[in-house]
DNA sequence: GACCGCCTAGGTACAACTACCTAGGGGAAG
DNA sequence: CTTCCCCTAGGTAGTTGTACCTAGGCGGTC
């Protein structure tokens, strides 16, 4: 397996070299510190795997990805970041990264990493996949909230801003000019729509979606 | 009146110079790109005012700030920025800026500003001041918050969270393993004690002073 | 021992919210 | 014109929270 190498430290890359050096199938056969250089010895040498940093400067780890998979490179690509951001990890994915491993990963792992990659499957730190699912979760999440938000009527959707914002049925009806009655009908009526059982519940839910005012 | 102009983009530099010269008192002696050119020639021409952009590659416009002052360069110091952030601002004039003008100020304000600081007061744009009272504003509200929170028993404080969470007295006094009319107790006391008139109030406050889990 | 702060908890009266149901008026859509 | 949705609002009964006050037990401090 012939292995290239591109960080832009050079302690970082003889800290990668020298773990996966222990490997006996494993060849490096280059090192890269800049995005350029990286496209450049990835034509020259034609390495298996690329292992490479997200964040250089110049053309960034996401940008070279990009690049190789346009000129139809078929290197596996095992991205290193010290982020596990989920934004980051599925632009990586897009542009056509095999894994991602964060940069804490001990030696054991990046050597099953590079090796998994090679053998045609993808790799992904588990706290990568852990913050991917966490992400996901949020984003069913917002969009469950959203379709609930959808099914208020616009009244309820004031009521709703007031409730949140500590009055009374009382003062929400002197504000809008009807019965106390009314507003605790509409109430009702959001707190079940939007699936809540308390003011607190409501809050929280009102500030997180950036509601207010 | 002889002033400097320190700004890393060259139009940017031209149109500062522009607004200047069509005050007749005023003459510019100078332009400077970087940090350290502006140090450069601060040294050869001894400007009465210095228009320091913040924002430059390398040495930026607050390090400017502090090796002149450092050294003892008793020019005026009035400093261009985009921002109107408070840590900026209020860093600026820690370090011994006189002035502190937004870019988007006009022609008549960046004048006006030159020749307040020559006269050796101080100008700052309109916003700015208004940026750093609401941020003492803000401050103080915080101070205050966490004044109250310090006077919060460890039993309110828990009671506190869980409110903060939609629960109701009883199902708090089931967790803790109390009487609920004790539960009620503390709530009143809390509330009391923070000033808070409903659980919208407090669930607002417990999200942001970041209390939860 | 006296004092104080905290946790505990009960009494009373009232205010606010909840649950579930009914129901008329008005406007928009079919 | 009928249907449907929304805003309106009342009834009733039950739960929950608020306001103020009292009070015992416990542990630490002067």
């Amino acid at each position: 397996m012939r292995v290239l190498i591109a960080d832009d430290h050079a302690v970082v890359r003889q800290g990668i070299r020298a773990v996966l050096e222990t490997a006996q199938d494993v060849e490096v056969v280059g090192e890269a510190g800049t995005g350029e250089e990286t496209l450049q010895l990835v034509a020259e040498r034609d390495p298996d795997v690329l292992v490479l940093d997200v964040n250089m400067p110049g053309t960034d780890g996401l940008e070279v990805t990009r690049s190789l998979r346009e000129e139809g490179r078929d290197c596996r690509i095992l991205i290193l970041s010290m982020h596990d951001n989920p934004e980051y990890v599925l632009q990586a994915l897009r542009l056509g990264a095999d894994g991602y491993v964060l940069k804490d990963a001990g030696p054991a792992e990046l050597r099953e990493a590079v090796q998994t990659v090679w053998d045609g499957r993808e790799y992904m730190s588990e706290r990568v996949t852990h913050q991917l699912s966490v992400a996901l979760r949020q984003e069913l999440e917002r969009e469950k909230r959203k379709g609930r938000l959808d099914a208020l009527t616009p009244r309820e959707r004031e009521v709703m801003l007031e409730v949140a914002a500590g009055k009374t049925s009382r003062e929400i009806a002197e504000d809008f000019g009807i019965s106390p009655r009314t507003v605790e009908t509409h109430r009702e009526r959001l707190m079940a729509k939007l699936r809540m059982g308390s003011v607190a519940d409501l809050t929280r839910f009102v500030v997180e979606m950036g509601l207010e005012t």
